[in-house]
DNA sequence: TTGTCATATCATGATATTGTGATATGTTAA
DNA sequence: TTAACATATCACAATATCATGATATGACAA
């Protein structure tokens, strides 16, 4: 629950945070405007200073690269609802055992489920709501 | 604003309706374990129900590639702090007119980015807020 | 006009990713 | 043991994506 709780406060706070920014924005925008678009070098400078470094791109881009891709999306959709063994998994989205197999193993190496043995079976989750909310969020998006 | 107004609450409800079924399910867990894990087609015909169809995984997983180049999430992460036009996105990444431009079209295709021109110039934003949380949680969900 | 600047498009070789067949591992039951 | 089942790994042909050089467009200034 711990993870649950900080995730939740964090996205919250996050809202909150670009809610001001954007109503700052809002309200001293016709006299920042001129001055800050002539110069150039000053956005330029000003801007690379706030982004994350090299690196964390990279790792940030192979994270994102395991949700495009339809088959391990509907791994994370059914995952979403429900913790499920990897045969449910096959015999929900009508694919070969092979097909999922990789797809979970792939999931899995980029930390996006987790899983439990039973036995001879293999039950899968999602690691946590981050994954839920990217997944969730996105959707809302297309479906605008 | 409307974006932005309907965005908050959506999220804000969706995080709501998440605590309330973790805890629901915190509360009954034992007793339904067995009687649900048990019956595998009753499992599968209830999630079969519940995931999106098809067209939309495909759309989505579109959707979410484009997050998974280094090169357009820097792009992304500059127009979080600040709208930019091509040549300031190209001095601060430093990075190529060609490579930036080529980005920038499938970001525009992708509903990601849109832009305006002045003059000459093309000032370049993000489409809405889905795009910054999306980004936002995958980066933290990466440091965490 | 003509030149220059900001940006966009096209074509392409190099590289990465896909689903799947063949096969391996590991668990339970007979 | 052996067989059956659930899952994992390997190898590979088909396909997709990347950055970039060459080139085009379109706006402004001279």
């Amino acid at each position: 629950m711990t993870t649950f709780k900080y995730m939740v406060d964090n996205t919250i706070d996050y809202i909150m945070y670009v809610m001001e920014m954007k109503k700052n924005n809002l309200e001293n925008n016709n006299e920042d405007m001129c001055e800050v678009f002539n110069s150039h070098d000053d956005v330029v400078d000003r801007v690379k200073e706030r982004i994350p470094d090299e690196n964390e791109f990279d790792e940030l881009s192979e994270f994102f690269k395991i949700f495009g891709n339809p088959t391990r999306l509907k791994i994370i959709s059914l995952l979403s609802i429900e913790d499920l063994c990897v045969c449910d998994i096959c015999e929900a989205l009508d694919l070969n055992q092979t097909t999922v197999s990789n797809q979970l193993r792939i999931l899995r190496a980029n930390n996006i489920v987790k899983y439990q043995k039973e036995g001879k079976m293999a039950r899968y989750s999602l690691t946590d709501l981050h994954i839920e909310m990217i997944y969730k969020v996105g959707l809302e998006h297309i479906l605008e």
